[in-house]
DNA sequence: TTGACATGTATGCATATGCATGCAACTATT
DNA sequence: AATAGTTGCATGCATATGCATACATGTCAA
């Protein structure tokens, strides 16, 4: 009986999500909170629309997952040249709540990696790459 | 920069799961109700608690999933011998929704398949059983 | 300039998910 | 048999997700 694809990566995604959340919830963070504060840290500044593209999510949910991150204080929001675009960036707590939040992704990161072995991790990761680039 | 295992796989189930469901649609499915249905119609017979073991989903997430398919008597539910436990099969009408969404589903595999390419669709099943290996 | 269309973001709603817990049925120890 | 603990499943609640849509700003054509 054929595999089904879908099902195969929901049940790891359920997996890895848990595990990954296991590890970040020491800093107060959940996986998509820490990859907005990743990707908003290695592009410096940035916009929703642009964070859209780079995460393929939908644009009402990264709106959402921003906004406790913006109100607490970790994202600062400027007004562009285009008064829609809101212009985003780490504050210096949202540059440290990356930094203590990459040490538990780090753990948790290391630990797949071991129990995986090197080569599968990074065959799943390009898998993964591969799969997200059916989105076009 | 390390790439992020959670993330990349996070992003890639995005974008698988919109497009089964978009081929499940058409009958009335969507990705994790057509798992149901094609895990029972395999086993012939099972139990929540087993269902959950194969699926790796939560007990209370899988009891919701069922609601739907049961009420909509596309799968019957008999006592076991142990009164606590449910017996869940298909019924006439939940074999055919399953056949009808067999169709649906090898027309998304299909197409998934045929962007991928052979070899790349069975190593990212493979991965994904991999890390849901991880879940023990 | 003005009016029509386009674009960036937020909100209303419906559904999905999972943790904590509840309840009923079972098991084991006395 | 009575009690305590265990197990299987369901429900309350909180959060996450995404579609349809609203709203504000921008752009372009007349």
């Amino acid at each position: 009986m054929e595999e089904c694809m879908n099902f195969n990566m929901r049940k790891a995604n359920r997996v890895l999500n848990k595990l990954y959340d296991g590890y970040l919830q020491s800093c107060g963070l959940n996986g998509g909170q820490f990859t907005v504060l990743r990707i908003v840290n290695r592009m410096k500044t940035t916009t929703n629309s642009e964070l859209q593209e780079v995460m393929l999510i939908d644009q009402t949910t990264l709106s959402r997952n921003l906004k406790p991150l913006i109100r607490d204080g970790f994202i600062e929001v400027r007004p562009g040249k285009d008064l829609r675009v809101k212009i985003l960036s780490l504050t210096p707590a949202g540059k440290q709540l990356y930094i203590d939040g990459r040490k538990c992704w780090q753990k948790a990161q290391k630990n797949v990696r071991q129990r995986l072995g090197e080569k599968s991790t990074e065959q799943i990761i390009a898998a993964s790459m591969l799969v997200a680039g059916l989105m076009s």
